[in-house]
DNA sequence: CCAAAAGTGTTCATCGTACACCCATGT
DNA sequence: ACATGGGTGTACGATGAACACTTTTGG
């Protein structure tokens, strides 16, 4: 105890790269805001807040994620802790990124009137503060490994989803396009999709069929030594 | 500023899993330390230590590391940050762990010395204090993922190695053994590797041709796109 | 009947894996 | 001469990549 207080305390705060993925442009997009106080006040900026006392850090990150989109149970994941003495020129404050994964439906209404955030595709993103520029490049590195090794890419998408969306949201996870014979074939070989009896009809004449994640056989297909890799 | 002065401040720790590899009994090694100060005095622990003001989270890691073994220059990598409220009973710490690889020769006598340390094999690790076990734990599958991903073994070996040491190494690391035809042809079909006019003679009569890591052929093919993959 | 997106099979090159024998040398 | 670890080549199956046509249906 004694030996604890011999030493410097700091403010911890937590920034959130969130992301979702728009299938009108079928962009992958970041929620960013104007940041409302000084220093820097006025300039985009990831969400982010400070952790209180007695509050584990991954539930600060999930508070902070809930008060801008009011969304909870989300895909999050310690990213980075960004530790600079100089990083934020208005005081020392240790951040700990977390990357968020949600469905852009799902929120949308709220939060843009609440706080003035707005969903900036990542090929078009303007300067952030401090080096929340670093942070969203560093989750998009990771969100990359991420979807090509585990079966997160379906946290971005609706819980019915058609293969050709789900090939697009691959597509613009990793800015390329992929044969559609080929990704078709080495999903459904995975075994983890369960074909639904309906068909989405909007976006074609034909209509494509529904699928959905299926979390048990996967979990399944883990304890027995299976590797996700697309 | 102001606004900054509301929050709470916090301890900031950098603790470290630093590994390396026993050419002797081809065991991968934790450098672990008995405590010494209350809480938990005289029980297993990581080797850590305080954040200062002024001083980057990078460079804590690379002071801490320096005090224990003397070494600088060395393979560090922030591993995760450990923030439950109750994570260190004797107060709130949060703490950032990074994971080293060094070389076991190139340190050795005076930390043993000096602060009480020892080598243990990954696979005889007692129990540690709060949540140590659960980094140690972390940092072996992030290493087994970075192996298997980039040339990070090398950190582990004198600069000059055989082929049957860095299997020996790999064989540690994910504690299972490799066809050793399999295992050179492709080492050496990645062209990273130096032969050099020099044999090993200590653990054969035949002797094995030493080889080092060639860095800049590795940045080139990094620039071509080229992906290490063991 | 036409446009637009969904859906389907085959071929080829590459890579991972399994496997057994000879080599060099110190004692 | 023999024991010990170092070094080599081949065959087979699996996997990833390239590629073009048919199907459905609303208008």
């Amino acid at each position: 105890m004694s030996y604890y207080q011999e030493h410097e305390k700091f403010h911890v705060a937590v920034d959130s790269i969130i992301f979702s993925y728009d299938e009108g442009d079928r962009e992958l997009k970041v929620l960013i805001l104007k940041r409302n106080f000084q220093p820097a006040q006025g300039n985009w900026s990831l969400m982010g807040g400070f952790l209180k006392n007695d509050e584990a850090v991954d539930d600060a990150a999930k508070r902070i994620l809930h008060q801008l989109t009011g969304l909870s149970g989300v895909y999050m994941e310690q990213l980075y802790t960004f530790g600079e003495p100089d990083r934020d020129p208005g005081a020392r404050i240790i951040s700990i990124a977390y990357f968020a994964l949600i469905k852009i439906n799902a929120s949308d209404l709220e939060l843009v009137k609440n706080h003035g955030a707005t969903w900036i595709p990542i090929s078009a993103m303007p300067p952030l503060i401090f080096d929340h520029s670093d942070m969203v490049k560093r989750a998009l590195k990771k969100l990359r490994i991420r979807a090509r090794t585990q079966p997160i890419g379906f946290e971005l998408l609706p819980d019915k989803f058609t293969i050709p969306q789900l090939q697009g949201l691959y597509e613009a996870i990793y800015n390329k396009t992929f044969d559609k014979r080929n990704f078709r074939r080495k999903l459904l070989s995975m075994n983890l999709l369960e074909k639904l009896e309906e068909k989405e009809k909007e976006s074609s004449r034909k209509g494509a069929w529904y699928y959905r994640f299926d979390q048990k056989k996967y979990d399944d297909l883990l304890n027995r030594g299976f590797n996700f890799e697309l």
